[in-house]
DNA sequence: AGCACGCCGACT
DNA sequence: GTCGGCGTGCTC
């Protein structure tokens, strides 16, 4: 008699199969088992899952094909891990099969028995872990205390660290410790960009050795990608570093998880099942009876509550390492400066004082491309993307107009498109521009040997290609750069010892945004800003942040003039409370794409009136149907709905029984839907 | 998501 | 007369 198995495949969340299938088996297989099966007239790969005792038999008329195959030599996924995955399916809306299938390598679909089985003899031996305390700097006091704190436990721990106050070595003897206490326990540990994986792997390598630690992140090829997962999926890689995806690396043995930079919206993935990373990551650790800490300088405002409330520990570690001082923040009023300056004289003439001494300044711009419009100067004519309901923005480099949504490119035309006139200009300023008209404004500036001031551009344009990005920073280290310009991919992470002097440009607009969150962001981003200055002590008394606003008096300045995170937090919760915002209030966003505004808004529209007498509806506010802010994307309109409560557990009681009912609503013209569960811009 | 089937425009 | 556009529909 075969068995009967519940097995999930990558079924995306709104086809009509919900749940795991049925298949039929000769052998018993246990929950976790990678087996292929018969799908349709594919062949797809499925992990055999725990079976519902509450799931309804399937119908007597259904046709149970058996299994085609058992992926021979990996063993079973990890309840633990089967859980989490389960968890996230049903917090997030969308099928298990889809999380599951998502974090596995695509590799295990492709390959057959014999390929496999060579792979899987290539994956490191299981060697117990040897940590080589060599090059281990000695620790401050308040790096022992968080500790110390850490290893008498539980946690989770929300480490709060001033940029240079040493949190990524705090995390290294987390590591240490688990590993010399345990030699087989394995650590992750989740950075919030691509970007800065490779400087926190080598500082991984140099202390526990090359052998020990495995990268898990979209920038690996397929076949790496197979042999870090199965590395640390078989035990032998006993530190994973990760972006949002190594949350759901399978780990056997898992003792510890670090989320650094732990506010970082890299974490919120944006398509898909739109999970938290960090938020799994905690759940994560209370499943697997991990030690869970989130680090950051500036913690979200969700974290931060958090700590408050004693759901977290606070782990305080204000004060940076060595002399280094935090560097004097300076707000220039920009009403009181030239009109139509760019760069107000005190901030250019502080740069020109900079780059006679020989040091380095950093300015940074949150728009790449030269200006963001570009207009005719006769007629009303802007470059708008005839595919989206925004502008394109001009590139001089290449004399293109481009669109950010939705990547259309032409060449600028000669003349205005609408009236023939010539004469057509760019509306403000992106990096390119900046870039350029730093050169003109410094043009008279010399280095102490006399020569002309350097400048470069890093941004998403400038390092498009690989290795670019690593060159230009190796520039910069190198001293062979005097200024450099960017968006706010500088201000993450990296460690230009040389930087005396920071700017901020035209930060105004996140001041009076309809989003929120827009304030927490530039806080943190101007924080983490400051924080790039002055990371040499020898010059840190001198080191100095600018910011150019015309609302001086704002209170996010006030705080960050005296880098007081707590104060900002205090005042920013206290908005948030009154508003009846998050994390006071839980949320989430139905979204729909369809060919025209009306079919988008009538899908929602009808989600919004078979809501009453829903499970939890009575404890959830909908909210009526909108257009998005970018209305129109590739010629799709988008809309959305938001949904929310006070209570966490009733939106998502209300959210699941939902679900169904949106299945059946299918407008015509709706091209496809999806909730949004803790949305980070509503 | 794939991958089918299924009905209407420009080509060998 | 076909090749092929992508609009619905199904997959244990």
């Amino acid at each position: 008699m075969p068995h009967r198995l519940a097995v999930i495949v990558a079924t995306p969340a709104h086809s009509t199969v919900v749940g795991p299938l049925s298949y039929l088996s000769e052998l018993p297989l246990a929950p976790g088992t990678l087996v292929r099966v018969p799908l349709g007239r594919r062949e797809v790969l499925g992990v055999v899952w725990d079976a519902d005792p509450a799931a309804a038999p399937p119908p007597a008329d259904l046709a149970e094909k058996p299994i085609a195959g058992v992926l021979e030599g990996v063993a079973p996924l990890p309840a633990a891990w089967r859980r989490l995955v389960g968890f996230a399916a049903g917090y997030y809306q969308r099928s298990p099969g889809e999380v599951a299938l998502a974090a596995l390598p695509v590799q295990l679909r492709g390959l057959n028995a014999v390929q496999l089985a060579r792979r899987l003899k290539r994956v490191a031996p299981d060697l117990p872990a040897t940590a080589q305390a060599a090059g281990a700097p000695a620790l401050t006091q308040q790096q022992q205390q968080a500790l110390a704190q850490l290893q008498a436990g539980p946690g989770p721990f929300l480490l709060h660290g001033a940029t240079g106050s040493g949190k990524t070595e705090v995390y290294l003897r987390a590591v240490q410790d688990l590993l010399e206490r345990d030699p087989g326990a394995q650590a992750l540990v989740l950075v919030p960009e691509i970007n800065l994986t490779p400087q926190l792997q080598s500082l991984f390598v140099a202390r526990f050795g090359a052998e020990q630690v495995v990268a898990l992140h979209s920038g690996l090829t397929h076949p790496q990608r197979l042999r870090h997962w199965l590395a640390a999926h078989a035990g032998a890689a006993r530190i994973v570093l990760g972006t949002r995806m190594g949350v759901f690396a399978s780990l056997p043995r898992l003792r510890l998880i670090v989320v650094d930079e732990e506010h970082d919206p890299s974490y919120k993935q944006q398509e898909g099942a739109r999970y938290s990373a960090r938020d799994l990551a905690v759940y994560r650790g209370r499943l697997e009876g991990a030690t869970v800490v989130l680090g950051s300088a500036t913690p979200s405002l969700e974290s931060w509550q958090a700590g408050e409330r004693g759901r977290y520990r606070r782990l305080a570690m204000p004060e940076r390492i060595g002399a280094g001082a935090l560097p004097r923040v300076r707000v220039v009023d920009m009403n009181h400066q030239p009109k139509k300056a760019v760069l107000s004289p005190p901030l250019l003439e502080a740069m020109a004082e900079r780059i006679a001494r020989g040091e380095q300044s950093m300015l940074f711009l949150n728009r790449r491309g030269y200006a963001p419009v570009l207009a005719c100067t006769a007629c009303d004519w802007k470059s708008d993307c005839p595919h989206c309901s925004a502008y394109r923005v001009f590139h001089k480099i290449d004399r293109t107009l481009r669109c950010h949504h939705c990547g259309f490119t032409e060449r600028v035309p000669r003349a205005c498109p609408l009236c023939g006139n010539l004469d057509i200009a760019p509306l403000g300023r992106g990096t390119e521009r900046l870039e350029e008209h730093l050169g003109e404004l410094l043009a008279g500036v010399r280095r102490p040997d006399g020569g002309a001031v350097r400048i470069v551009r890093i941004d998403a344009d400038t390092t498009r290609h690989k290795g670019t990005l690593e060159a230009q920073l190796a520039q910069v280290h190198g001293g062979e750069v005097d200024v450099l310009v960017g968006t706010q991919m500088v201000t993450k992470g990296h460690d230009f010892r040389r930087i005396t002097l920071v700017a901020a440009l035209n930060p105004d607009s996140a001041l009076f945004s309809a989003d929120f969150r827009a304030p927490e962001r530039l806080f943190a981003l101007l924080m983490q800003a400051a924080g790039r200055a002055g990371r040499d002590a020898a010059q840190a008394a001198a080191s100095e942040m600018w910011v150019q606003t015309w609302h001086p008096a704002h209170p996010l300045f006030a705080a960050l003039r005296r880098h007081d995170f707590a104060a900002f937090a205090a005042q920013q919760l206290q908005e948030r409370e009154q508003a009846g915002m998050p994390p006071f209030a839980y949320q989430a966003l139905l979204r729909a794409e369809a060919r025209t505004q009306e079919a988008a808004q009538a899908f929602l529209n009808a989600a919004r009136e078979a809501a009453p007498g829903l499970e939890g509806a009575e404890h959830v506010v909908l909210y009526s149907a909108v257009p998005m802010a970018v209305q129109r994307v590739a010629n799709v309109e988008r809309a959305q709905l938001l949904a929310e409560s006070t209570s966490r557990a009733a939106l998502q009681r209300f959210l699941s029984a939902w679900q169904p009912v949106l299945l059946s609503l299918r407008e015509k013209g709706l091209i496809r839907w999806a909730v949004d569960v803790d949305p980070l811009a509503v």
